[in-house]
DNA sequence: CTACTATGCAACAAAATGTTCTATAGGAGG
DNA sequence: CCTCCTATAGAACATTTTGTTGCATAGTAG
């Protein structure tokens, strides 16, 4: 019993060109109506998919915040496999539409439960990769049991988009070196707790 | 020729009520319609104010994206400064409009460049505190000239932001107490550069 | 007391938001 | 090719939201 293709068809057109105004104008400009005119699919058919508005930019905001599932890489020298992480995480942030509707993501947060569960998710994600890494450069010794890797973690993570999200300072190839370099001398010298 | 006391007090119950609103529902909710069922203020009366949708929530935004300034405390050990500085930064985004608003007004920052001028200016203050913590700290000789001092700014602050703002995780003294002695060990460990 | 003006209210216009019906066209299975 | 099923477009419609205007009233300044 597969699916009727004009279903997947009109679903993934609407949602291509929701997609597309919540990245250029906004959430609020997200409607069926904007969706309507700006592909041929009719009002009527709109409401059908998604029954109101509401639904319609949860949808826009889970095709877009879906992570790509990283799989870390854990086989080489810690300063490598975050450097591989972060610059892939980094490179979604600059690049991708994740990076334009982050912002719009994280004030639908704050007062819708759907939008949080998106994050809360999306970071849960992200955050099983980075600790990945960490396990990997403990299992191999290469740095101790006791650091403080939750926490490490969290600043791993916490600067990129802090530096994106609110200061709009550039995320470049050289500040990721040097926020790489940080984490692992921290790592290293072991400040314990 | 002093303004008539009508429209001040109109202004301010208005916005009153469109702070609330934005705060516990968010600037979707933010309607000439809204703010005067919430108040006794005719919807009328709500248009001679503020001409349409977009400038009556820009003025409830003004109202209180405005941070407060605070004077950093340089004088006792890089900890303990660090600790009460933080500590204040800490209990404005848990406890005033500040915090609760904070998320939309990076959202808003992603298309307004009002409302980016208005966070880049907040940040540079809070920045500038938080370097002064450090400055005290390596002219007292308690840490050396050489420590990343900026990549640590940068973490200090970002830490609590990501917190609230991405990740709905508690801000708490258990939690600043472990961040702050996280920062002390690695000015102290003195990672170099 | 008089002139002025902000307000509330109601009536209205325009647009956005949902709903329902019907004819049509596309797809599934024989 | 033929038939049944279903998704769609389009129009007609009801409802709500959004914005405008005219007017009587009440508060304010002088």
């Amino acid at each position: 019993m597969k699916e009727d293709p004009r279903l997947i068809a009109t679903r993934q057109a609407a949602l291509d060109a929701a997609q597309r105004i919540l990245m250029d104008e906004g959430v609020l400009h997200v409607t069926h109506g904007a969706v309507s005119k700006a592909t041929r699919i009719s009002r009527s058919t709109l409401y059908r998919h998604w029954p109101d508005a509401r639904s319609l930019r949860d949808a826009a905001f889970r095709r877009i915040a879906t992570p790509p599932n990283i799989p870390p890489k854990t086989d080489g020298p810690l300063r490598s496999d975050l450097r591989w992480l972060l610059g892939v995480l980094m490179g979604a942030l600059n690049d991708t539409p994740w990076g334009q509707i982050a912002p719009q993501v994280v004030a639908a947060a704050s007062t819708d439960e759907e939008a949080r569960l998106v994050i809360t998710e999306f970071m849960k994600d992200r955050f099983a990769s980075v600790e990945a890494v960490f396990a990997a450069a403990i299992d191999r010794g290469e740095i101790t049991a006791d650091v403080p890797v939750d926490q490490l973690i969290e600043l791993a993570i916490a600067a990129p988009y802090f530096r994106k999200l609110i200061r709009y300072e550039a995320l470049d190839e050289d500040w990721l070196d040097r926020h790489v370099d940080l984490l692992c001398s921290i790592a290293k010298s072991n400040p314990g707790r």
